[in-house]
DNA sequence: ACCTATTTATAACT
DNA sequence: TAGTTATAAATAGGT
């Protein structure tokens, strides 16, 4: 499309067509971003390379999703309930389960009221992420004090059994290798 | 892209919607259709409609085998013992959405009140802190697109009045001292 | 649906 | 691999 029109068939210098494969694919998931964006699409991309490498984006971050969905229309079209009824409950499940997921989400999004993200407003992001900041924080401590809990379970236990066997063994294991507060491990 | 730059958010107008939909859903299967064919790719697109109609494009013809190359699923393409391979692949995905479903009401229940993380077990938070990352990770984006709209329009205003009052005015702004692409702000 | 002024994508080159 | 530039292609707004 530049210094020079391209031919429409495959480019035979490999390192030409490994460079257009490049560029034109991040130009691709551009503009199926684009287009999901502008006008409220989703939208799902796979590109598999000549080498069998899969790239691909899914504009609602649910790729599994959208391949049920397009399933069930595909389904749908063409009829094929002799080879799908022995699945098409199921199918009808996963999709049952996608919609309460994505209901989920928006119910997680409404938490302050009932506005979308694309509806509010810099303030009320910046509110919504703190809180969400903090929800980590809290599961982040969560996280640390059960594996504390194992620790010291698991120190207990050599403890007990070097108790057994010898003294000197306990000095092969630090007390407090590492700090285990919310602090130091906020980031964990 | 023509006639004026146009900002990157949904275009609220139903009918501009409609026609940019329309136009860029053709270019956007026609690049894929040109990647495929310079570069010897095999491409899937599915876009779903804001109203639910979905149109899609399959390079090799076969968007079925492409959905089961990118699940990693080639045993399926044979015939004989597919019907099984596919009940026991969607059963699988039926326990994964249930179990996602799980973790959202568990995590609404803890946002609603008191912490409610001691039922969770260390799996689960690590999930539930997954999602949240993910849609802490949105916000931020959201974020920079509406500050960057904001920077936008405050150069547009000063180089306007730069026009009236001087030339030379307008150096002292820099025209891009950062990128404020969403693209490069997609990691903010 | 068709028309163009512009913006965007990108082929060739460095 | 990454950046530059001349040009082809896509498309926003208008008819």
């Amino acid at each position: 499309m530049a210094r020079g029109k391209v031919q429409m068939r495959r480019i035979e210098n490999p390192v030409h067509r490994q460079v257009t494969f490049c560029k034109r694919r991040m130009g691709l998931l551009k503009k199926a971003k684009e287009l999901s964006v502008l006008c409220d699409a989703d939208i799902g991309v796979i590109v598999v390379s000549p080498h069998g490498k899969i790239y691909d984006l899914a504009t609602n971050g649910n790729m599994q999703g959208l391949i049920q969905r397009y399933r069930g229309t595909y389904s749908e079209m063409h009829g094929e309930s002799s080879e799908q009824n022995k699945t098409q409950a199921i199918q009808q499940e996963v999709l049952a389960l996608t919609h309460e997921i994505d209901l989920f989400q928006k119910g997680l999004r409404y938490m302050h009221g009932e506005n979308d993200t694309n509806h509010m407003n810099l303030g009320e992001l910046q509110a919504l992420e703190n809180n969400l900041e903090m929800w980590v924080h809290n599961i982040r401590s969560q996280k640390m004090q059960i594996m504390s809990r194992e620790i010291e379970m698991l120190r207990n236990k050599i403890n007990e059994q070097n108790g057994i066997l010898n003294f000197s063994g306990t000095a092969m294991i630090p007390q407090a290798p590492f700090q285990l507060t919310m602090e130091s491990n906020y980031y964990f």
